[in-house]
DNA sequence: GATGAATGAGGGTTCATTCAT
DNA sequence: TATGAATGAACCCTCATTCAT
């Protein structure tokens, strides 16, 4: 019981956490901002949180988690492999997951770990499954020698994607996004795979 | 010379700023480190700009301005219209541009970018500025209806690139970022545009 | 008891922040140095008092509350209208409140009024009792008339005594103030108004 | 020449300070704004005042001396001892000489003068000089024995209007001032004594 | 005489972190 | 568990002052 009042403080100051970064931004993200937006004590925070670190770095992995979950439900509904690949692409662009705030709160974290171990091994963890979710998605569907390389030029078109998103929120959006990497993705397959269903993101 | 002797000095602190934005990131650059790192005063600093915001926007300018003599350089040396296209694409991965440290800062600067107005408008003019340049570039090598999509795709590919070096140092560099480029113009390229001379990034 | 302690240790850093007015002026009265004759560190004064002007305003209050507190006592023993009024202005010269360091306090904050909203906010609530209380103090004792001009009379003298008493303290002195203004009642007061009763400032 | 020329530039310079002064008050009042009000550089400013307190008296004492240049225009003017002890109180009054601003510096200087050994002799000498004025023009006109009581009634309102006038510009201006202080010089003259030729100010 | 580069000290403020309760 | 008082370091910035030219 204890231990579970425990993590839902902890859950609710990474959401509060969370919440912060996407609003002030990185630098602004303090102990004081946090603890208040959770409406719990400013001392609260380090009885959860040894260090500042470690309440972004839980803030981070919940973001992640909201897109695992996102693909997860994607893939629910995915019936082909051409739709699976889709829906791990898709899930970064979720909305609520891809917008001018969060992934400003990503690239300050990104901008972060550059010093930051922890944050480093984190983001790692991250991109790697990323990385493997596409590579998974791909099989069958370009040619074996090309799955390696095409999942790095899809992983670097969601980078790219999301910095634009951050830096140029009102002249890029999802569509767009979304619509040059079906484009990519379409000028790569292996001859003879079919169209995903009526996706509504290739219109 | 009198004048100029500002202007030398400010280029001076510029550069230890850059230097220090690389080394240290966003957060960790003050003053004190900026002027120490210079072999100048700390007040120095503030005589030369009048706040950190100018301080950070003159070094990012210096790196935005290395780019833009990197590209003349490579375009002085391009012979075809596709090996120009070439030029202002690797103007952005040449030595001593794309690189950990300075991916890092150009991160640090964007996801500041988020909460400084100044810091925006910087960014906004760099990154129309390259996408002109592509733009401009594939001209007569894409079909004239591709030109804008064609841009926007290497432009985020270049971003991700960029991305991801800042975050996985060990696991990419600057070859895999142009082959992935390079690969995808291939894909969208008018048919019978000769290849580039034998650039060795161009396999 | 736990909500008081705060409000304790604000109080004792009010009273620090006068002291320190009275004896370095408001230019040299520092975070620093109120932080450190109140026994506390520099970090506190900005738990307690979100700004400098916050703490400053503090101390004006209270030297404010200090004579509002006089005024009160010599009330109690007044039992004459003519009594009434010599309470009202003695309240002004009373020992501990009228004194070459609290003047000059009163001085640098009136100075910085100037390019202080909320110092002018609090000064102007401050002189606008006093001279409601001479108004009041002075009704049956002038003809009607002559309230408005008498009261507006006595705080001119009442501020110059306090200016007087800052600049020139060797010069000039309590029983001088109380002479002057109440000398100038005396040309004032309504023909049959009794003396107070053997006032012990006018030995 | 040479010295003629830096008694010009130092007069320049005492004048911008006293502008700097009504201007941003004396915190504000720094070297470099005097000298770029000045129209000069900020070096200069240190070859003519070795301090910055110096500067500061400087333009302090160039304000008294309008005082006493008005003192003088009045006093020609002045045709009977009643009058020219009114030209002795209402050159403190003359317009550029009594406002908000200068009212203002003139707080600040004094408040300054608690902790600044130069600036009280200088604010000592001005007050002498003005109860010396104000002695010698009630000679005559008040009995012998309350010329010295009177002289300092008269300057404690002169005071009192300054604050005034420093603290609460709007509600109270020059003609109430003037008002206020007649008619207490009127209520202590010698019987006999003529009312001054139809002073608008002295209704 | 005149300039403005250069310095260093200090000011206000913010914040991560610790600790007594 | 939970609070918020308390600390000290660091940051940005301002300024009086000095000095080489």
């Amino acid at each position: 019981m204890r231990e579970r009042l425990g993590s839902v403080r902890r859950q609710e100051l990474a959401e509060a956490t969370l919440l912060t970064l996407e609003e002030v931004g990185f630098r602004a993200t303090t102990g004081a901002r946090v603890s208040s937006r959770a409406g719990l004590s400013h001392g609260l925070v380090h009885h959860y949180f040894k260090t500042k670190s470690e309440m972004i770095e839980a803030a981070i992995r919940l973001a992640s988690t909201r897109i695992s979950q996102e693909l997860v439900a994607l893939l629910a509904e995915a019936s082909s492999p051409r739709e699976r690949l889709c829906a791990v692409i898709e899930a970064n662009f979720a909305p609520g997951i891809y917008g001018t705030r969060i992934t400003h709160a990503w690239m300050s974290f990104g901008a972060e770990a550059a010093t930051n171990e922890r944050f480093a091994r984190v983001l790692h963890v991250i991109y790697r499954r990323m990385r493997s979710n596409l590579r998974h998605g791909l099989r069958g569907l370009v040619p074996a020698d090309d799955v390696e390389a095409v999942a790095t030029g899809i992983s670097l078109m969601i980078d790219g994607a999301w910095m634009r998103c951050a830096l140029d929120p009102d002249g890029f959006d999802r569509d767009q996004a979304l619509k040059q990497i079906h484009d990519y993705v379409a000028g790569r397959l292996a001859p003879g795979v079919p169209a995903p269903r009526g996706d509504p993101a290739i219109r």
